[in-house]
RNA sequence: GCCGAUGUUGCCAAGCCUGGUCAAAGGCGAUGGACUCAAGAUCCAUUCUCGUAGGAGUUCACCGGUUCGAAUCCGGUCGUCGGCACCA
């Protein structure tokens, strides 16, 4: 039996539609509850992984719905950035790769001439996310709001921020190191390779530059190791490079030409003086810096004009290119003879300890070499030895005796003392470089500049830090380990480049428009605009209304209405309207967002409200989901290989994505995407509307019977344990309980001869409401097939009723017995024809009920339990069985809930069985007799009535 | 390396905070049975090991500790995953 999912989808979407179900309105008689999930990138088409933490959103918002809530769920797309960018050269260079994806997603041919403008991109995606994708799965949010950063209304909510962080002090200015074009300015360097055409993977590097005094000129080494100066025995130079003299200020350094042309980026006050050979620089000494030695400069070829500054001093322990030049240089006397060195200057110069490694003897770089069998200069897997023996000696070296006050120190923490140091004493300064050769689209090439008036937000600040950190204290976040960790995220947060130039979509810094807001900068307020693009959306107010003022007065109460309405040209009443709305939805009750939000996002999130806004308007909840992976690796967007949402939706339908998401596991862990899995959900609904179907079509007992007081009993049993899972967004435990164990709970009150209509109906209604969260068309659609009034997804979630104990106890012996009757089967391996039960005597129950009574009063012991039981005639007849039986009474009790024994003791077990009798005699396929052990005239073969127990009937099989 | 998360019975995944009712929920898969000409779906049962009476034994990454008692608390080790900044 299968049901058309898609057509049930339609029939219900338009009718919620029709009814504005997704509107949000204000409502003084309502409490609000606002909420969002972090709006995606428009990036390319989503995959079903994104689809799960907007599921728990959407079903989040309708279970506050149906609790009394009123919800304001909107949505938006953030597009800042060059994602359109690059999606938009790909389609125009005609990228067939690229092409196909669109197509295989849904794109239509005739569409892609458009995509060739980021813009349209945008728009396509916007289109694509909400229909294809929110709307598709039944988001009840409220379209009308729907917001893109891009929009120029956006962009002015975002430049109002930015007055307002700066009108706070917490817009700063200072040198920024970026790679940059000569003719375009800043660059993007990423794989993406939208700006540039080649070096996507360099990263900026940060050297130290040292400073080797000889005469009055300087010879300048690049390092990327400064704690290693203490090991210095000698310098290279390359002998077959020209390299340059620059003025520094009052000073002259010496440098290679490339170097030269890099610094001038970086540095003020530079002028090229003359070149000057390598060779001639051969045989001359210097003083290092910090240990203040003189020390002979050697001929090296490894030394690359075109990488630091061209210079390399030399540290033959810990640089396996040191070691083995030095090396060469030793055993070659040719090689010393032609640069005119003599025999005894080069034999004094020895390598000095310097760091001792776990796993490296004295010279860590002689080790690695040995070990990689390198034998000469020039070897290519020098690099990789240098690569390994940095790696080992940063992360578990320490610092010898030999390495003065740094003596002792972790590698990792003498690196930024002693580079400081040197740094403070003028022997170094700091210089950036690439680690590849990057080159411009243009063609030209890409160098680090230094630019001076970069701006941040300083989130290093310590009163905000502060301030945020402690509203954090107040929020609802989950999962609880975010909670904790979320406070040592903000404090690690420092200033953060918060604009951008170059070929960037997004909103100009409103100081200087030469800017671009950053991507992660102009996304942190928004929650607070779906407030107003109401307004901006069906032109009620345009962006040339929204200045300053205006912002001020609806966000922040400032100012007189009625002069901000004549400077705003925006009428009073809507200004008044503004601003209740904004009064009445923020804060901010939850924003949920992915896992990777947790270090960025959210942070920013946080620090911004708490800057800008009053207390009154702080965000109240964070909700953090996993991700659904692919095999092995995250399914990643721009790979393109996940299955596409709608062919999803298709094959497995919308509620049975909706319960797999909600189901397969807690929303905080990453959970395997397996088309398997979704099916067997489907599968699920399929089996719940058609039990519905034959709860629907039974007959009617017209008496209710003890059945029916335990299905009663079960289903406000699970709803409360509904509500109390979605207190805490529980979802995964709300759907346990709604798909699976009221379903089972059903089948078993069809099974057990159950079919009152009362019950029925009574039962539907909580399971259906308790269905519309998270499946709400197969809600909808069994709301209608019971013929309960109007839509449940705006009825509201049942009050539970009483739930008993004694009403359940009944049907859990019945089951214990069964369980018991299969095992005994199974072991003995017979197929019994005849099954007896003998319920506990009289004098067994008497016993548990005194000890109940005690374990009550806290008074339970076996001596007084023993005794109280002595003192009773009857008992002392079996006085041996008594204290037997007390000691596993009392053993019983201390371990066990006091309340499932109360539960227990309120039934009569004998006469349950007796009228379960013909239920179990059907289901067991045999003869079923029940006696009391009392009954001395029980048929009883073995004597195994002996055995039972209150709550354990004896069983006997034959 | 630093910060964080995580390791449960064939697989996925609850339980862990608040120790005992835990051989450990649920789902998937598998096996047997019912239904069916048959397949699928559905329903019932079983699914760590042993066991001709409802029991016993050994388990929750590994080692050690606390406790009358540990999957749960503490210490250590190993493995896996994520973040480490201008990237959304």
């Amino acid at each position: 039996m299968s049901y058309d999912y898609g057509e049930m989808e339609r029939k219900w979407q338009k009718k919620w539609s029709d009814s504005k179900l997704d509107h949000a309105e204000r409502d003084a008689e309502k409490p609000k509850f606002m909420m969002i999930f972090a709006y995606p990138g428009v990036t390319g088409f989503l995959h079903v992984g994104h689809l799960r933490g907007y599921t728990y959103t959407d079903a989040i918002g309708r279970y506050k719905r149906m609790t009394g809530y009123n919800v304001l769920f909107p949505v938006g797309t953030h597009a800042t950035g060059n994602g359109a960018i690059t999606l938009a050269s790909k389609v125009a260079n005609n990228d067939l790769d690229f092409i196909d994806y669109l197509v295989r997603n849904g794109c239509p041919r005739e569409k892609l001439d458009d995509l060739k403008d980021p813009m349209k991109v945008v728009d396509y995606f916007n289109t694509v996310y909400v229909n294809d994708y929110w709307k598709r799965f039944g988001f009840l949010a409220d379209w009308r709001r729907f917001t893109c950063t891009l929009y120029p209304d956006y962009g002015k909510f975002i430049q109002w921020q930015f007055r307002k962080l700066n009108d706070l002090g917490l817009l700063i200015q200072k040198p920024y190191y970026s790679p940059t074009c000569p003719v375009h300015g800043p660059v993007a360097v990423d794989a993406s390779e939208t700006d540039i055409s080649k070096g996507g993977n360099a990263e900026v590097q940060e050297y130290t530059l040292l400073k080797f005094k000889h005469g009055n000129e300087y010879l300048i080494a690049a390092t990327l190791r400064p704690e290693t100066v203490y090991g210095q025995v000698c310098f290279w130079v390359n002998p077959d490079v020209e390299y340059t003299r620059i003025k520094k200020g009052s000073e002259t350094w010496i440098v290679s030409k490339p170097a030269a042309e890099k610094l001038q980026l970086q540095k003020d006050g530079i002028t090229m003086l003359e070149p000057i050979s390598g060779r001639d620089m051969i045989g001359w000494t210097c003083e290092a810096p910090m240990i203040h030695r003189e020390i002979p400069v050697f001929p090296a070829t490894f030394s690359d004009p075109n990488v630091g500054s061209g210079l390399v001093t030399s540290v033959p322990s810990d640089a396996p290119d040191d070691w083995i030049s030095l090396d060469a240089l030793k055993n070659d006397p040719s090689m010393a003879e032609e640069y005119g060195l003599s025999r005894s200057l080069v034999d004094s110069v020895e390598p000095i300890s310097i760091i001792t490694i776990e796993g490296y003897g004295d010279f860590p770089a002689k080790d690695i070499i040995e070990r990689m069998g390198i034998k000469e200069p020039g070897d290519p897997r020098l690099d990789e030895a240098k690569k390994q023996v940095y790696k080992d000696g940063y992360h578990i070296g320490r610092m010898k005796d030999t390495s003065g006050p740094f003596s002792g120190m972790r590698v990792e923490e003498a690196k930024e003392k002693m580079k400081q140091a040197m740094l403070d004493s003028g022997e170094a300064e700091i210089f950036y470089d690439l680690t590849e050769e990057v080159v411009c689209r243009c063609g030209r090439p890409v160098n680090v500049k230094r630019i001076d008036d970069q701006w941040f937000i300083d989130y290093g600040n310590e009163e905000l830090t502060e301030r945020t950190d402690k509203h954090c204290y107040d929020m609802d976040m989950n999962p609880p380990e975010f909670y904790e960790n979320v406070h040592a995220t903000l404090r690690w947060f420092r200033e953060r480049a918060c604009v951008r130039q170059g070929n960037w979509l997004g909103t100009r810094f409103p100081f200087d428009d030469k800017w671009i807001i950053e991507a992660i900068s102009d996304s942190t307020l928004y929650p607070l605009y779906y407030i107003i693009s109401l307004y901006a959306n069906d032109g009620r107010i345009s962006p040339d209304n929204m200045t300053e003022e205006f912002f001020d007065h609806v966000v922040l109460g400032k100012g007189d209405a009625k002069k901000v309405s004549e400077n705003t040209k925006v009428p009073e009443s809507i200004l008044a309207s503004i601003r209740s709305d904004v009064e009445y939805w923020y804060p901010l009750d939850m924003n949920l967002g992915g896992k990777e939000h947790m270090t960025v996002h959210f942070p920013v999130f946080l620090f911004n409200h708490r800057a800008i806004l009053p207390d009154s308007m702080q965000p109240k909840g964070i909700l953090v989901n996993w991700y659904i992976t692919g095999k092995k690796e995250k399914i990643a967007k721009s790979k393109g290989g996940a299955q596409p949402i709608p062919g999803a939706v298709e094959q497995f339908g919308v509620d049975g994505m909706r319960l797999y998401y909600a189901h397969i596991a807690s929303m905080f862990v990453d959970v395997e995407w397996s088309e398997d899995n979704v099916m067997t959900y489907r599968q699920r609904l399929d089996r719940i509307m058609g039990t519905v179907e034959e709860l629907l079509s039974g007959g009617d007992a017209k008496e209710a019977s003890e059945i029916d007081d335990w299905l009663m009993s079960r289903f406000n049993g699970h709803l409360m344990s509904v509500r109390k899972a979605m207190e805490k967004y529980d979802l995964r435990q709300m759907a346990t309980a709604v798909y699976f164990e009221m379903l089972n709970d059903l089948k078993w009150y069809g099974r057990r001869g159950g079919n009152n209509k009362e019950t029925v109906s009574e039962a539907l209604r909580i399971w259906i409401s308790c269905m519309a969260p998270i499946t709400p068309h197969v809600a909808e659609e069994m709301w209608s097939l019971v013929g309960f009034d109007g839509l449940v997804s705006s009825a509201q979630l049942p009050e539970p009723g009483p739930v008993s104990g004694s009403a359940e106890y009944g049907e859990t012996l019945i089951r214990d017995v069964m369980t018991d009757v299969q095992q005994i089967k199974k072991v003995t391996a017979s197929d019994a024809k005849k099954i007896v039960l003998y319920t506990s005597p009289s004098w067994k129950t008497a016993v548990m009920r005194i000890g109940l009574e005690m374990a009550d009063n806290g008074t339970l012991d076996i001596p007084t339990l023993t005794k109280k039981c002595m003192a009773d005639e009857e008992m002392r007849k079996n006085g041996k069985a008594v204290s037997e039986f007390v000691k596993k009474v009392v053993t019983d009790l201390t371990r066990s809930s006091l309340d499932s024994k109360r539960d227990m003791m309120g039934v009569d077990e004998y006469s349950l069985l007796a009228s379960a009798k013909d239920f179990l005699s059907e289901d067991m396929n045999a003869e079923v007799i029940v006696f009391s052990a009392d009954d001395k005239d029980a048929y009883d073969p073995q004597n195994k009535s002996r055995a039972a127990v209150p709550g354990r009937p004896a069983i006997y099989l034959e």
